[in-house]
DNA sequence: AACCATGTGTCAGATATCTGACAGTTTTTT
DNA sequence: AAAAAACTGTCAGATATCTGACACATGGTT
């Protein structure tokens, strides 16, 4: 689940962003780190340029997965949300103050940043949605045609083949389920031949349109 | 559930935000009349000036309430939800293409959109977070108390007299679980003492930080 | 090779919640 | 005042999902 359709990186290339681009600073982490936690001190607005990040909620043990953050996305540290680097990573960093201060010169940064605010708002309703109206298994659905989507590649025949690459584990993470009703359920559909897996982490979906009726598709 | 804290309606009455104001225009919406549904065309920005409205979320005949909005609060047409009247409703209304128009010369009210988006988004990873990590029972608790924070009455004894307006069945709606289940779950706090029902709708809790201790409290 | 950590599939029992039903109550309409 | 509608409390059965357990596979490490 990403949670924006167009690059900011390209946009920051342009020139009218350049006086913007001059205040951020690079900050690099390792595989595993933490780029913020709830209650940090730090405010900070920053853009991924490379690796991805995984934003959730924690409690207790528990996790839930909000989304997989991209190069391109933007993304701050003032949400009460983990931001937990998967892989290497690099990003480019302002903090809040002097991102809303480029704002006063730029507008157009403004309305960027809206549009990205309303693209995640947008997807975290689509996630209370689905947690409301939808179960595991429609939910699971869900995650799985949305990924191929966007990351899919179609081959000649019409299936798709889809390199997720997350463990059971983090799959559960995502569609709030636990790891054993998510593996129990992958294998139902695995069975039931609208999944196949060739290599680990990798699926091939030989009719997505046959899937998708099993999606009980939240919005349109 | 409220999705603002500061009121938008003090700030339109700043002098800075006089042209902005002469760009919207009253609009005046029925009791039950819906200000926009899922999938509108039109693309509006809107102010509540009088009255209560409800947003929530809609799948069969199903429904997820996500807020109630009051005088003051800001919101927009879409965002894929259900926007309902709850009583006869005054709006100051605006097409979003003119209002970021009037954000290029006034980056303040980029500012104070982005402020308002990222204050809905921390509701609704509340929301989520409660749908993953906590069950029926906490939800309401939580409901409750963060009710009773904003619009209760703190009594001389320490207790919280609470006027909520609202049916079980729309409880049901905010919390997220069938009307039964509430129903069972209210009347299980009231015979334990944590509550008790002075006039329909109205409610009393003898100890606040008693009915706190029941609530599984999702963040600090 | 043997070891460990990690990921995986599957079972069985416990449990929270939903659905549908019905009766009692309050509110609104006629 | 009577009738209709809406709201409420509670039960009993169905069900989806969770928890804990264990066995199996895989890959890397010593």
């Amino acid at each position: 689940m990403k949670f924006l359709k167009e690059n900011l990186l390209d946009h920051l290339n342009r020139p009218e962003f350049s006086q913007l681009r001059s205040e951020l600073t690079t900050r690099r982490f390792p595989k595993g780190g933490f780029i913020c936690r709830p209650g940090a001190a730090e405010n900070l607005v920053f853009i991924i340029v490379k690796g991805r990040i995984r934003v959730y909620l924690g409690y207790d043990d528990k996790e839930f997965n909000l989304g997989i953050l991209s190069p391109g996305d933007l993304y701050s540290t003032h949400t009460g949300t983990f931001v937990q680097a998967m892989t290497g990573i690099e990003l480019l960093v302002t903090d809040v103050a002097r991102f809303r201060r480029s704002m006063a010169g730029h507008p157009e940064i403004g309305t960027a940043m809206i549009r990205v605010l309303g693209d995640i708002l947008k997807t975290s309703f689509d996630i209370i949605g689905g947690l409301v109206f939808k179960d595991a298994n429609s939910r699971l659905v869900s995650l799985i045609l949305s990924e191929a989507d966007k990351h899919g590649k179609e081959m000649e025949n019409g299936s798709v083949r889809l390199k997720l690459a997350l463990s059971v584990e983090q799959i559960a993470g995502l569609v709030g389920a636990s790891r054993q009703t998510v593996s129990t359920l992958l294998n139902r559909l695995i069975r039931d031949g609208f999944l196949e897996r060739s290599d680990p982490g990798c699926f091939l979906i030989p009719d997505p349109s046959a899937l998708k009726t099993l999606d009980g598709d939240f919005f349109s």
